[in-house]
Formats: C-alpha cells, sequence, structure tokens
DNA sequence: GCTTGAAATTTTAAGCTTGAAGTAATTTGC
DNA sequence: GCAAATTACTTCAAGCTTAAAATTTCAAGC
C-alpha cells in the first residue's frame, strides 16, 4: 500500500470537484430544458414522464418501492405522483396479489398510448440537445459513467 | 453539407439518449448523498449550500436576478431560501444601492465562517465519491463539459 | 410633471421532494 | 397460535420548485 502526498491529493480533489460542478450544470440545464418541452407539448411533468417510462420497461407492473428505488426518490415521492397519472387515467394500480399491503402498478392503455408519443419525442430532444458532444466522446462517456455507476450499486 | 443517412441519425440518438440517463443518475446519486451529509453533519440542505456557496465566491454581493440565473432557478425560487437564511443570521439582504428594487444579498460573519466549514468537507466528500473516477478521466470529462456547456451559454 | 413601459422582486397556487411518523399486512420466533 | 419484528405503503409537515400574476421602482417620451 502506497499512499500519495498530500498535495496530490488535495489536486485530485480540486479537479474532480471542478467536474462534479460541471456535469450538475450540464444536468440541470439539460433537465430545465426538458420540463420546459414536457410542459408545452404534452402538458405533463418530468417526474410523471419518469414514472412513466419505468413502467413502459415493465409490463407487468412494478410495486411503489421498486418504481422509488429505481426512480432513486422517496417512498411518499411516488405515492404522491402515482395518484396523480391514476387521476388523469394514464397509471393503475392493481390490488390483485397474495401480499394486500402491496399493489402492482401498470401503465393503462391511454398512459402507453401517450408515453410512446413523448418518448419519441424526448428521444429526439436529447439528439438534438447532446448534439455538441462528438460521436466518439459519446460512447467513451456513457461508458465511464456505467462503470461509475456499477461501482455504487447498491451503496447504502 | 453533407447529411449523415437516417439510420446512422437514429443511432446516434440511442446512444445520447443513453448517455443522459447515466449521467441523470450519476447526478441523482450524488446529489443524494450530499444533500444526506449536509443534513446530517452541518443541519442544512443543498439549495442553501448552492445559495452560500454563490454568496461566497462574490464578496460584494450578488442581486436575486443574478442569483437565480446563475443557480439555473427561478425568480421565486431564490426568494425563499434566501428568506430562510437571513433568518438563521447567515444572509443578508442590504437596500443600499440608488435602485430600490434591488438589494444586494451577501453572507453575514456567521454565514462565511460556516460555509468555510461546509465548503472543506464538501470538496472532500466529492472526492470520495468520485474517487472510483481515474485522474485522466476526470479531466478529459471536465474538459468536455466545459466545452458542452459553452456551447450552451445564453441559450434560450 | 405624467403616462407608458420595462425591470427587479415578491407573492401565489400547484406540484415535487424529503424524512419521519403512522397504518396495515406479513413473517418470524417462540 | 401469538407477540414482536419487519415490510409495504401512506400520511404529514416542512421545505423546494416552477410559472404566472401582482407589486414596486425606475426610465423614457412627451
Amino acid at each position: 500500500m502506497v499512499s500519495a502526498p498530500l498535495s496530490d491529493i488535495s489536486h485530485d480533489n480540486k479537479e474532480r470537484l471542478r467536474l462534479w460542478i460541471r456535469m450538475l450544470r450540464a444536468a440541470r440545464t439539460i433537465e430545465a430544458e426538458l420540463r420546459e418541452r414536457l410542459r408545452q407539448e404534452f402538458d405533463t411533468t418530468l417526474p410523471r414522464f419518469d414514472v412513466m417510462a419505468a413502467l413502459y420497461r415493465t409490463p407487468d407492473g412494478m410495486l411503489m418501492s421498486g418504481l422509488s428505488s429505481f426512480l432513486l426518490v422517496s417512498n411518499g415521492n411516488v405515492t404522491g405522483i402515482v395518484d396523480r397519472l391514476v387521476s388523469e387515467g394514464l397509471v393503475e394500480r392493481a390490488r390483485r396479489n397474495g401480499d394486500r399491503r402491496t399493489s402492482m402498478v401498470t401503465l393503462t392503455e391511454a398512459g402507453r398510448a401517450q408515453f410512446e408519443a413523448m418518448a419519441a419525442a424526448h428521444e429526439g430532444w436529447i439528439g438534438e440537445l447532446l448534439a455538441g458532444v462528438g460521436d466518439e466522446d459519446t460512447k467513451r462517456l456513457a461508458a465511464m459513467l456505467k462503470s461509475f455507476s456499477s461501482s455504487w450499486e447498491g451503496h447504502e
């Protein structure tokens, strides 16, 4: 085990701090743009879109706890968003399995149809917003972030 | 001007979409961890930290509109956060210039002291959370994101 | 001066988010 | 079986966030 000199460690931290700040600003800029477009074009919000995207990937449905851990948000948060989606007829809670504490959440037909329209637009928006990132950089960055996130799986 | 075939464009969008999703997940994971630590160690929140960080950089103070555009959040949002920081004695609104619509917001002495403690811890946390990103990757990624964000300045 | 318009900020209503407390159902250990 | 612990979810209070409307102040043109 060899430790790097203190000055090196300090330098690394500064560089990583810079990286984090830029990453956060980029993410917030893109998120703001997506939120605006979802509102204008589909009269919906980013959290609703996120929930619908998660449900679209799993046609058999998800538990509330599955949604919250997948989306990295709290349990109570998902309750509210699903409530609103249910009242809009886009999502259903099915209380059909043996465990009466849980309910399987699925997209309704209307929900699937609306999500497909949004997903197509969304993919185009991202392509447009990230047009400045070259193809090579895109792949390299995606690979870096994949290894990063896998090193974080199940943390805490 | 030569256009790429449609299939190529479609592929690029998918790749960029993947990049965006991973970047968003990484950012949310880190943000959640920072929020938790700020709460535990300093009994404060990420938005308050962000406002204090912006003010620390500009000892002469900032206007409310300067804060909101720098932090990429709405005007009304900043009003509430600054209100709470003022009530905690960490920040001041100085109504001392000619234009009585504006007020210069500055950190109090207590605010500067508290921020310095938080900033030191924060830098260490980021170093720790991004420890899995190699030094070379850190620099490359930071450079990519810099060029990306500069291509977005003043958009909208 | 007075009006019109623009600028900076605050207020408002609705929705998002969290952490903690509460409720109901299930599982575990005796 | 049954008490205790655990699990899944909802409710709650506080704070964050947005977009839109309202307020206050300033600037320009007459």
